[in-house]
DNA sequence: TTCTTCATGTAATTAGTTACATGATTGA
DNA sequence: TCAATCATGTAACTAATTACATGAAGAA
């Protein structure tokens, strides 16, 4: 029992060391490459909770020697397997989504309609950069390459969402773009037509529909 | 000058000043009915920020009575609106996503199938209750009521991502629950076909293209 | 008139980021 | 052999959350 209780992201450690042992340096690789698109923290972090993984019991770890400096290795425990399949049991947040250029086109109104473009540009720009990389990594594994293909059942399902978002992203801006292509250069005189806000309330009462379903 | 400078968060605030005059408790309402889907902050954080637009001069505090207590209304000031015009010049970052269920989802090969399907589940509920008040907000709308009708544009190209971000949530969780239907119950023993694998690498793909187009 | 919920904050704590420091490795 | 980059961390700082406290308003 040490400082303080475990976090969401102390288990996203543990789900790493689950998979194989690390040194702090390769979980900060694994947080660029894979975690940190629904995980996102800084490298530093990386460094802090996986020592209240070793206090917690949950992880061992090891003073390895490269020259004359050491690196930490970390490996998950009996105890941390089941306190890892414990929180995998329990239901878990649904999606917290910061956007700031979102948020800029909320306020839009109190700016430019060339400013509130070229924000949805950059959002496009930002959906296809994102898609590029991951289509590159999905490449890779249908080359046969690619690590843990053990995993690829779950990371299928995992990648499978991650590109859906880039690509709504991508959809959106499009569409914004079109919409606010003959806007004045001010935004707050813009209109929209009926049937916009009837096609988006559509999209809400689709989803909506599935109640019944269940 | 004073107490820190201005973060995403502070602009955030003075976005909705822009709008009007509010309390800090109309604050807190705002964030949880709009504001709380793209830029999620604690409403204790909502008392906190205004005083630091008060002190760079961007906004005026007016203490209310009521009662015998007094409540604070806040409002923009010349010099906030072109702060607030300077910011949405600027690009703005892309989408941050944090996403607990989607995590476990990657991890779910230490669990069972059962724990992943039920966290399946709870991700599809999510989407359809999110989408069940933005439809009942939509309908309002529709119906000729609805707050700030001045600002339906930029409400519509917001509400216009986020409802299709809750449908491909949703979709989503449907696609990975049909996947797992067959699962056997150990997550880890599973496979996925290579047509699956070759489907979402398409979708990122496609996005990519975009990059010729600009 | 008492209970509950709405409203208005402050204080304590924690999570997370930015900045810094420095050794190892590689390649020009 | 020197510069650049990779690797490994710590410390200082800031943003944000949780917990708490209490007055006002309305319902039973």
């Amino acid at each position: 029992m040490a400082s303080g209780s475990l976090t969401t992201t102390s288990y996203a450690i543990l789900g790493l060391l689950a998979v194989r042992p690390w040194s702090t340096y390769e979980l900060t690789q694994q947080m660029e490459r894979s975690l940190g698109h629904l995980w996102p923290r800084a490298a530093s972090k990386l460094y802090e909770e996986p020592k209240k993984l070793v206090a917690h019991g949950l992880a061992r770890a090891r003073a390895d020697a490269v020259g004359r400096r050491t690196r930490t290795v970390y490996s998950i425990t009996p105890r941390g397997r089941r306190a890892l399949a414990r929180w995998l049991d329990e239901p878990g947040e649904g999606p917290v989504l910061e956007f700031e250029q979102l948020l800029k086109v909320f306020f839009s109104d109190q700016g430019t309609t060339p400013a509130l473009r070229s924000t949805l540009a950059a959002a496009r720009a930002w959906a296809v950069e994102q898609s590029e990389r991951s289509a590159a990594i999905g490449r890779q594994y249908l080359a046969g390459a690619g690590p843990f293909p053990a995993r690829i059942p779950q990371q299928v399902l995992t990648v499978g969402f991650l590109n859906e978002f880039f690509a709504v992203v991508h959809r959106w801006a499009l569409w914004a773009e079109a919409l606010t292509d003959d806007w004045p250069d001010d935004p707050s005189a813009a209109t929209v037509a009926r049937e916009v806000v009837e096609a988006i309330t559509r999209v809400a009462e689709a989803v909506a529909a599935d109640r019944d379903v269940g």
